[in-house]
DNA sequence: GCTTTAATTCATCAGGTGGTGAATTCCCCG
DNA sequence: CGGGGAATTCACCACCTGATGAATTAAAGC
């Protein structure tokens, strides 16, 4: 059935081999996602993976690469008045989380967490790249803003993982302008908020 | 150099197996971990972990299962006022995983999180036990309750990826002390603080 | 149209995987 | 002290893993 020898027509099963990967590594993993899997599931030889990538490493960082550039989506975030990014911040995340990429994103979260090596890439690319961007402009003493920094990322790290990853209910399925509204306030806290009130409420 | 039969001295491979287990689950979850590996770690043949468990199914879920009840953990939160249960809540957790549990608790989540297939236990468990064990008698609707249930669970799992699997800087190293004093009151307003306020601060 | 280049499959490799059955050695109970 | 049972290792099995090199076919460039 599988003649040997190029195909004819378009030369697709690059392509195809790429979204193989994405949702395999999405539902299973990198471990758990072996490369005759993905091959069989783009309708191809195994060998093809070897012909266009060097090997599974590569495979997985080309499929599950950050498919928007962190620097371009935070752009208006870092634009907007520290006193109000929190809202700006959760829609923006939502909105990227809800587009095509999320298979993406689902399996880097897969692939990444799953062992203590690749979680250092992860760790670098969060701490240095991501909250660099969303606390720019943020007044305080460094020392002070690094921590608003990782306070932030935990409520939004959290936020993705119980709505996307793990998909609890009733949280997976609010609407998005809901979950800004009960998310942004408590971010909006950790961002410039009276970090060491007593006794609220 | 390994002799046949069995070994002079107390029988104590099962736990070395299980100990061996939990560190390199921890390190690289399930599917990137081989029995393999767990024996050689252990100092004992391959074939011992199919003599005391039926498989790696079997040595994953007992080696990482939670060390500790999470009825009996969260007994004293469920019994203090929702008004002030953010603090326990937060600090019972940080206690917890900064137990021997730790690298338990940190294997159990690089399993878990590793496949679509294992997230769903994670979702059973979190999502009927320990959430409505810690929203136990807070008032309101059902749909709002549950609605805060997932919201606090997106805050604690965010602190506990972000300070003891992905371990940013500087939250990972400040004192319990401390993030207990950052992250309670942020817990609070989802437990029982208004959830559509206007304009804060 | 011919040649170069890329896409595709096949056959195969060395090594690792989880798992099994039997043989050997020791502990413990009677 | 004798014997039953548990602990331990060995020798395998069938299968899957990532990877390679050569052979075949089609598209692209001239």
């Amino acid at each position: 059935m599988a003649r040997r020898g190029r195909r004819r027509g378009a030369a697709v099963s690059r392509e195809n081999i790429l979204d193989a990967a994405r949702r395999l590594f999405a539902e299973h993993g990198f471990e758990g996602t072996s490369l005759r899997q993905v091959a069989r599931a783009a309708g191809v030889d195994p060998a093809m993976i070897h012909h266009f990538f060097k090997g599974k490493d590569e495979l997985f960082a080309l499929s599950v690469e950050l498919p928007a550039d962190p620097e371009e989506v935070l752009r208006g975030v870092a634009d907007t008045d520290p006193g109000q990014r929190a809202e700006l911040l959760v829609r923006t995340v939502l909105h990227l989380w809800e587009s095509p990429a999320q298979a993406s994103l689902v399996a880097f979260l897969r692939g990444t967490l799953g062992s203590r090596a690749k979680t250092a890439l992860l760790r670098e690319m969060v701490g240095r790249t991501i909250i660099s961007r969303i606390m720019a402009g943020v007044p305080g003493q460094p020392a002070e803003v690094a921590l608003r920094g990782d306070l932030v990322a935990s409520q939004m790290v959290g936020l993705m993982m119980v709505r996307y990853v793990v998909r609890l209910e009733p949280l997976a399925s609010a609407g998005q302008d809901e979950v800004v509204r009960l998310a942004a306030p408590n971010v909006q806290r950790y961002l410039t908020g009276d970090l060491f009130e007593q006794g609220r409420r």
